[in-house]
DNA sequence: CTTGATTTCTACAACGTTGTAAGCAACGTT
DNA sequence: AACGTTGCTTACAACGTTGTAGAAATCAAG
């Protein structure tokens, strides 16, 4: 049932070699002889054996994506652009959930990185430079938030500037008690610490005070969390006019918990998030957000990969800036 | 900087068969030479080749998952419970994606298929058994709706039964005018069939008519085709006072054009959808629908592969059922 | 025809691993 | 002292592929 090159050999009357010439598509063969090779592929339906030739190459022609969580859109989205634009390049591509842990990405990045994968792309989350420091030189790419990342090459946007974007148009709608719903106190809350930085300075943009009090923080931005982080907003004794969700899940969790306290959006509270994922064009209301260009990263990702994999190993790391923009919707603007 | 068995072997002054036989937890092994050696593989960080260790079982450790969409949420939390599964029996998941089409995903069941993987599992949409008939015997579970599949495992809810039960549920509360969302014609359209026939056999237990107006077709099951699918329905002469969506996400669809349409969810339409991803429990209304138990199906599927993997692969195939039960949220019965 | 260049093909060795078979100690039993 | 038994270790060959080097066939030009 599984045949070998030498099978194939035998029945068109060639060696060994011949056929895997023709399989890879060296120029030197005569028509005729390949196309008995070829005659003789279709009719035992061979196919290479990758195992064997990666052993032989040293490569293995699949790169991984290494992501916390697979059931936060933001990341399915990221994966589907991933694996599209691998494709074109003829790679395949490995989905690794990491689950978010320090640990658990510790052990991915060092692990998977071995022998199985050409490459990884890697959206850490807790893992800082110092874990990453020991790796013998498993190509990688990082997305996410631009902290400090060592030797490795980066895509990301720039969360200050967003952030700070997104909560400017917040203001710009006359809202002066603007929360902020994400915040974490961890070392893996590089995220949240960039994105909260954007929101205190487009506060000081506007000469706006900083209120802590309106700061709600949440471990894991999950739905769950922006419904009890809204909640406890809400009990201020003065209630926020807007807030700004470090992401689309916190914010529709956020929008579910604004509707359970009978409260209209936007205009009791205007409400925005971050990552403009699909559900936001369908919630209601519809979700204003930061929207980075996800196909585009995933392009650049893979690019960077490529180029690390096929090309210079010691080439300086690069920083390559996503784009982004704000895709504002009925949650700040109304219907 | 990479270290094979040799230079191991070397290092703790043993063969490499020696060194293999550690790696392996081999028991004939000398505690102080077990201990040279893996004082060395420390030493060097030693990890096995992958390619080598495959080619030579014939095993690679790696299964896959084929689903046809990763962004649509059902997938993905499917996704994140084989991962799991499959982790704890020592396999590692490869995710593709098919798209969903029918040559794309013949491409994967027959392309993957080889060396690469000792397994899969697959959710096919367009996929028919005739399809999958040639494939020369990689163990293969299929998930989804119950069709002819030939001689593959199977695992999947009864879809018929749940539909008709979310149907009843709908007619339970006084609804006589139920509309349904997300037939399709084409013959990818087989859980549209199963669960439109559990539509019909609901109408008929409770003596009601099946209104071939009120069922509207949808290609392909997004939010989108979910809201327009309700504007249509809502442009008819009398309204639906209650819609069965063949999944989430046309539910979500439908909800948000039921709210542009001003119209409120249960009172005027009750909705009911089927899937019950996470996106569902904090829309708003949260929406009811049928659950079926996710992890139980990834830990089947994974645990069958399994089975065919290591044991009999030419024991006839097994039909295993998944449990469900029915998620009765807001929008059908109110908050 | 001879020569040299080019095209076409082949034999061989390696990639890093593990199964097999067999060897060598060390031990207890007769 | 000879024997089998058991524990531990090793040499060798294979898994299926491709790079290298070179042989054989073909061709162009003198």
């Amino acid at each position: 049932m599984r045949h070998r090159l030498k099978d194939v050999a035998e029945r068109a009357g060639v060696s060994v070699k011949t056929v895997s010439n023709v399989v890879n598509g060296y120029v030197h063969v005569k028509p005729d002889t390949r196309a008995r090779v070829e005659e003789a592929i279709a009719e035992l339906n061979y196919r290479p054996n990758l195992s064997a030739r990666n052993l032989r190459k040293g490569r293995t022609g699949v790169i991984a994506l290494a992501v916390p969580e697979l059931d936060i859109p933001y990341f399915a989205e990221l994966a589907r652009h991933v694996v599209t634009a691998a494709a074109e390049l003829g790679w395949t591509v490995l989905i690794d959930q990491t689950g978010g842990g320090r640990e658990q990405e510790r052990v991915v990045a060092s692990g998977i990185t071995e022998h199985l994968i050409d490459g990884l792309i890697f959206s850490p989350l807790a893992l800082t430079a110092g874990d990453l420091a020991g790796l013998d030189g498993t190509p990688m790419v990082l997305l996410g938030e631009r902290v400090d990342h060592g030797p490795y090459d980066h895509v990301g946007i720039d969360n200050v500037a967003a952030a700070r974007e997104i909560t400017a148009h917040l203001i710009g709608l006359g809202r002066r008690r603007i929360a902020a719903i994400g915040s974490q106190r961890t070392p893996e809350g590089a995220s949240a610490r960039l994105r909260l930085a954007g929101y205190a300075a487009a506060h000081a943009d506007a000469g706006l005070d900083f209120d802590e009090a309106l700061v709600a923080p949440a471990p894991a931005w999950h739905r769950a969390e922006g419904a009890v982080a809204m909640r406890s907003l809400l009990s201020l004794p003065v209630r926020p006019d807007a807030v700004f969700c470090f992401n689309d899940t916190l914010a529709l969790g956020a929008l579910r918990a604004l509707h359970e306290a009978g409260l209209r959006v936007p205009d009791d509270v205007a409400v925005a998030g971050f990552d403009d994922i699909e559900d936001g064009r369908y919630s209601v209301p519809t979700l204003s957000t930061v929207a980075p260009d996800k196909e585009r990263i995933a392009r650049l990702a893979v690019e960077l990969l490529a180029n690390r994999i096929d090309g210079d190993r010691t080439a300086p790391p690069r920083e390559l800036p996503a784009p982004y923009h704000l895709e504002l919707r009925e949650s700040t603007q109304g219907p």
